[in-house]
DNA sequence: CTGGGGAGGGGGCCC
DNA sequence: AGGGCCCCCTCCCCA
């Protein structure tokens, strides 16, 4: 079934948004690609190894999290989703990686200037200075513009989205972020939009068939690597995710979850 | 209800 | 720096 409300498409490009700075061009596969597949090869039967699995995964907020921006580095007001799924708002977003939700301490920094504030001897001495580029100021609203603009965000190397609230560290991650928006890569077929051309690689093989990846057990075959790696847990008597309270083994972390929420970890 | 397949998303690593 | 690839994950559907 397809998952069309998952992705844009552009069938009006009159719609697409203007994302000038950052946007790429939009990727039209060749058509060369839709009539001769370069057959992926697996050299040899994928083995999973197991490892240990730990069924909860605790984001601890030990990397501080700046969340003040710039008026205007602030994520665009009342921006919708492309995608069509309607997200809650990010900070319930505990799933992702990039968001700690843990607000930082004041600074070393902010805490030396606000001890300048409250000795006014201090302030009389000396202007206020930063300490990234050394600039001096003459009020303490000039530096804190200042830092605000240009220093903290250079040493915190921070790059935000401006489409959501996600901040990355290099302005390359940014800009891969930014294609899960803009989806630059559309099916000549369907006009499904994708935000890496080997999704949309992967998704033309459900209009082909084409299914490259084969189990060496029962061969069986897939168009995704992933599905074979996932399909390959069925054929082990010990699979990889196991429940910590009865150590039935599963073949998806889904079904893992199924099984607790079922009230095995309530029984014991 | 459970297990599995299909489809797709996102971050990180390597070249 | 950017693209390709890999890995892990999620969601939906169906038998």
């Amino acid at each position: 079934m397809p998952r069309s409300f998952l992705v844009k498409k552009h069938f009006n490009a009159s719609k697409k948004p203007n994302y000038s700075e950052l946007d790429t061009h939009t990727v039209i596969i060749s058509p060369y690609l839709y009539e001769s597949y370069p057959m992926p090869v697996i050299p040899k039967p994928e083995i999973l190894t197991s490892r240990a699995y730990s069924p909860i995964t605790v984001w601890t907020s030990a990397a501080p999290f700046h969340s003040p921006l710039p008026g205007g580095l602030s994520p665009l007001a009342g921006y919708s989703s492309p995608l069509g799924r309607v997200s809650p708002p990010p900070p319930s977003d505990t799933s992702s990686k990039d968001h700690s939700g843990s607000e930082s301490p004041i600074s070393d920094e902010e805490e030396r200037l606000q001890s300048k504030l409250s000795d006014p001897h201090a302030i009389e001495a000396e202007k206020f200075q930063c300490n990234l580029c050394n600039k001096t100021y003459s009020t303490f609203s000039g530096l804190a513009k200042h830092k605000q603009l240009h220093c903290d965000a250079q040493s915190r190397k921070s790059f935000s989205c401006k489409y959501c609230d996600k901040e990355y560290v290099s302005l390359g991650a940014l800009k891969m972020h930014i294609r899960t928006h803009t989806l630059p890569c559309v099916c000549k077929i369907c006009g499904k939009a994708f935000s890496r051309p080997w999704l949309l690689q992967g998704h033309i093989r459900t209009h082909t068939g084409e299914k490259p990846f084969s189990c060496p057990h029962c061969n069986r075959a897939f168009a995704d690597r992933s599905n074979l790696r996932a399909h390959l847990q069925t054929h082990s008597d010990v699979k990889k995710y196991q429940c910590k309270n009865c150590s039935k083994t599963f073949s998806r972390m889904s079904l893992l979850h199924k099984h607790e929420e079922s009230g095995c970890c309530v029984a014991h």
